[in-house]
DNA sequence: TCCGTGACGCGAT
DNA sequence: CATCGCGCCACGG
């Protein structure tokens, strides 16, 4: 499992980010966001700032939190207000693989929102 | 072995 | 919006 995670998350291309939920369907777990935070706690030679909360907040608390936005910043993300400018900086991973949803009932009902159905 | 604990996410209230 | 509740799963006590 963490194998899968950790590939996922070095995949995650230098200037963009991902988030927890979307590292783990990426990796074909969907809903173990848990198991990601724990796959980057534990791996230590991943590039673990890249991935940040659904809404593109940064939940690390306390200095690692500061860290983190520091060295996205350096790689050119951009932020609007304490959150990561998802809309121009989240990396899309093969969805159209991941399309596969497992559980979340039908989210995708009304997707009028962020138009990211590939 | 059972139980509580997370850098979580998302629908439902 | 703010909150709650549940799902997910590896670990440490």
């Amino acid at each position: 499992m963490f194998e899968d995670i950790h590939y996922v998350v070095a995949t995650i291309p230098r200037g963009t980010v991902s988030s927890y939920g979307a590292v783990a369907r990426a990796a074909g777990y969907p809903g173990a966001a848990r198991q990601v935070v724990w796959a980057l706690r534990t791996a230590n030679a991943l590039p673990w700032h890249r991935v940040v909360g659904a809404e593109g907040k940064i939940l690390l608390p306390g200095e690692a939190g500061v860290e983190q936005r520091m060295r996205l910043e350096i790689e050119g993300v951009r932020f609007s207000g304490g959150r990561v400018r998802m809309e121009e900086c989240e990396h899309y991973f093969d969805e159209k693989v991941l399309r596969g949803r497992g559980r979340t009932r039908r989210t995708t009902e009304k997707r009028t929102s962020v138009g990211k159905m590939a």
